[in-house]
DNA sequence: CATAAAGTTTAGCATAGGCTAACTTATATG
DNA sequence: CATATAAGTTAGCCTATGCTAAACTTTATG
């Protein structure tokens, strides 16, 4: 069965991109989400369910329910009818969805994207940019942004 | 209330990207599926629910399931233990797909990224790159890519 | 041509992520 | 300080996307 197992590798190697995206999916909300918090913390002291769900859009108990979710997962700490905060889980995942945020951000505007749709394009796009082009992006960015 | 307002005309503002990322997760799941039959049809005449499931890295039932939505939505028609084909809407929306696709993996191929990584990379950020960020990755693998 | 293998479908389950409506708690103000 | 308004929570609903197991068709082969 050499030419079945060639097939089924070559089938293999193609999901993995499907399987990776799938996983980059589930994480982006939870990054979305701290990265929001932290935001939120930085510039008014506190973050609240409120802010949340206009920022996102979304309705209040959506981001109720899923703060409960990442409340689970320990990257947020909460108590009833009170501000939100991050554990250093959190904010370590903050601070990565930032930096990660900030050169796909910049790197659309050295491509020459204009700022209002770099900045929803990078929404989209930061959640699913491997090490590697990330890296390449940001080399880009040094090389070219620099006038 | 002016303060209010422009807190809340910000608000709205920051959400639109937001907004428009879950916007288009639920437009690619069918940008995926109706690419990749189209590829099969091209390679081999006709698409399979197993080559699909096996591309894709999900079982059967969830091929078969989504093709039902897709049926739905006027992209593919099928019948029952056959095999799956495009309407004129699919072929339209399956060559936008690839269009998008073979210019994103250029890019990052462009850009100097490794080929695996392009091809996973480009997987996830195809569905989120505007028409404006498209013309300019297009721009820039014109200007470069040409050895 | 009977039957085994391969492929397709159905049924039933789970989780994530949305929503609205009703309720509770906290805060701000007359 | 009583109460109206704002904020947070709960309950219950929906859809999308995944899964496994079992049933059914089609096809390939002895």
């Amino acid at each position: 069965m050499v030419l079945g197992n060639k097939k089924a590798t070559t089938a293999k190697l193609r999901s993995a991109a499907f399987k990776r995206v799938r996983a980059d999916h589930s994480a982006e909300l939870a990054g979305d989400y701290v990265e929001m918090i932290a935001d939120l913390i930085d510039e008014r002291g506190e973050a609240r369910c409120t802010d949340i769900a206009m920022r996102l859009g979304v309705a209040n108990a959506t981001v109720v329910k899923t703060l409960k979710r990442l409340t689970d997962q320990g990257l947020v700490t909460q108590e009833p009818y009170r501000a939100i905060f991050l554990t250093g889980e959190g904010w370590k995942m903050a601070d990565d969805s930032r930096r990660k945020h900030v050169i796909v951000e910049n790197f659309l505007l050295a491509l020459g994207v204009c700022a209002d749709t770099a900045r929803i394009d990078s929404e989209g796009i930061e959640h699913h940019v491997s090490a590697d082009t990330l890296k390449a992006m940001a080399r880009f960015v040094n090389r070219n942004s620099k006038l």
